[in-house]
DNA sequence: CACGAACTGCAAACTATTTGCAGCGCCGGT
DNA sequence: ACCGGCGCTGCAAATAGTTTGCAGTTCGTG
């Protein structure tokens, strides 16, 4: 396989950057990490594991080793966690140059999912800090209804 | 066990209220229920089954029948389930009279809640709503972060 | 180019949650 | 107060998602 990049880089981070990251915190550059990667560039939206797995058909990359990889990504701060309700989980690139923060908007027929861009509630999230006296506060915010075509 | 009513009502439903509801599908009010509609109540952040299971300690009650109460106090309205990001289904008692939406400060460290009763979210609810064409939006929402004694 | 640490596949272990089944108990009707 | 039927429960086993132990393989540095 080249070192040779994408066409087309729809968002979050590249290869170079994860080797980089990767070789920063003594990490190796593997096949299957790169495998994730990918799978996840191609994805509009949070991907489970097994859908990770399911889209590397063809390669041969252990499910258990996507849950290690998705490990590692999230520890670098490529990969962000996202829960829908349902008790599985799901996982997103970070957007580049972004914090990558956001929210969705799950249809809960259909499970489509619209991504949101903005976020309303950092002055909210302040607020409540402030109030309780906690620090380094986040928030996870998901959306539910039914789409326009589940009506 | 007498039909005695509680002492200490601290927050949401009481067996009267059970009952007919139960009765209104159909459904019968077992020791079981009461049990995990009463240890519920005596709690003042959601539950996990397994911590309610626990509470019962005592009581004759396995731990799927714990599941099958939750799952029927939910769809009687009497009962909400949580997500803490860490993919165990958390419980909690609707609070009475309101329809008992609100959310939590979680201590990412020592695991401490803080229950926050406003929600700021409903205007912003119903312009994504609006936006994209969905109907019966809901939410989700928890906020993390340090509390004043893990900082 | 060799070496060691990191990584992978495979299978087994775990944890949370659900389900099949046979017997028991609640509740409306009598 | 009693009966009969439909829930409901306990128990155990089945699922489903996720993690882990281990032995062999690979990456990246020296």
């Amino acid at each position: 396989m080249g070192t040779g990049h994408q066409h087309c880089q729809h968002r979050g981070a590249n290869l170079a950057e994860l080797a980089d990251r990767l070789r920063r915190g003594a990490r190796k550059l593997t096949g299957p990490r790169q495998l994730v990667l990918e799978s996840l560039r191609h994805s509009r939206h949070p991907q489970t594991p097994k859908e990770i797995h399911a889209a590397l058909a063809g390669q041969p990359c252990d499910l258990a080793t996507v849950y290690r990889s998705l490990k590692v990504l999230s520890d670098l701060g490529m990969v962000q966690r996202f829960d829908f309700g349902d008790g599985i989980a799901r996982f997103e690139l970070v957007a580049e140059g972004r914090d990558g923060h956001h929210h969705h908007l799950i249809c809960t027929r259909c499970a489509r999912v619209v991504e949101l861009d903005e976020c309303f509630l950092d002055e909210i999230q302040q607020r409540i800090a402030t109030a309780n006296g906690f620090r380094a506060v986040t928030h996870k915010l998901e959306f539910f209804g039914l789409c326009p075509d589940c009506q």
